[in-house]
DNA sequence: ACTAATGATTAGCTATGGCTAATGATATGA
DNA sequence: TCATATCATTAGCCATAGCTAATCATTAGT
């Protein structure tokens, strides 16, 4: 599993990160997203490429702006990457605690 | 929310993240992670060292090795923020849903 | 047709980050 | 104490990635 898991590689970045919160609030265009930042508009067109190829995001052309809008596919594909996770930490911890009375160090 | 976050760029990197995984899976020692690691060690302990500072693992001294579990604090912050990412993401999608046949594009 | 606005793309710069090799520090065993 | 094993840290190298500036393409309005 895991194999890839670009989406996490993706929301590295703060900017980016920025960029896909943005979104995730309400679907934006680009001239929005860039006024909402510190960078430039073509920063914002090659964060937003990076975001698309990774699924995260969709574009919706509307007249001449582009409206963007969360792609579940990738984000869903993260929880589930992240879920599995979550689900090994609480294993692990539960077993901790069961042999918690038990140990023999010291 | 989630100004900070550097949970998911400590996990960018493919090698971090396969060793988080690796211990995800059980926890392990440095020696053991290296083994299953097409990398030196140097390498591990300064990924180590990157996952430590975001809270993503615990060292626990064990003789000369260095067992190495998962921390639930930096992986809960890191799903509670994806969590209110999904949540967005969800009710956009409902609300598209619910305008679909209200368009009056084309 | 002209102008303005949106946004994608490219070239080029620079900073960052991950890697190896080398070394230091600590614990174990004979 | 000497040799060995585990792990951390540092210096230095190099590839990658994000940024700006510049340019091109498309759409809207007059």
């Amino acid at each position: 599993m895991a194999n890839d898991m670009r989406q996490v590689a993706t929301l590295a970045d703060p900017t980016r990160r920025a960029v896909f919160e943005l979104i995730a609030e309400r679907p934006r265009s680009v001239a929005e997203i860039t006024r909402a930042l510190p960078v430039t508009q073509s920063a914002v067109s090659q964060h937003l490429k990076v975001l698309r190829e990774a699924q995260l995001v969709r574009a919706q052309p509307k007249g001449a702006s582009n409206i963007y809008h969360i792609d579940q596919a990738g984000l869903g594909q993260m929880r589930a990457w992240l879920d599995r996770l979550w689900a090994a930490a609480l294993d692990e911890f539960k077993r901790e605690i069961e042999t918690e009375g038990k140990e023999d160090n010291g």
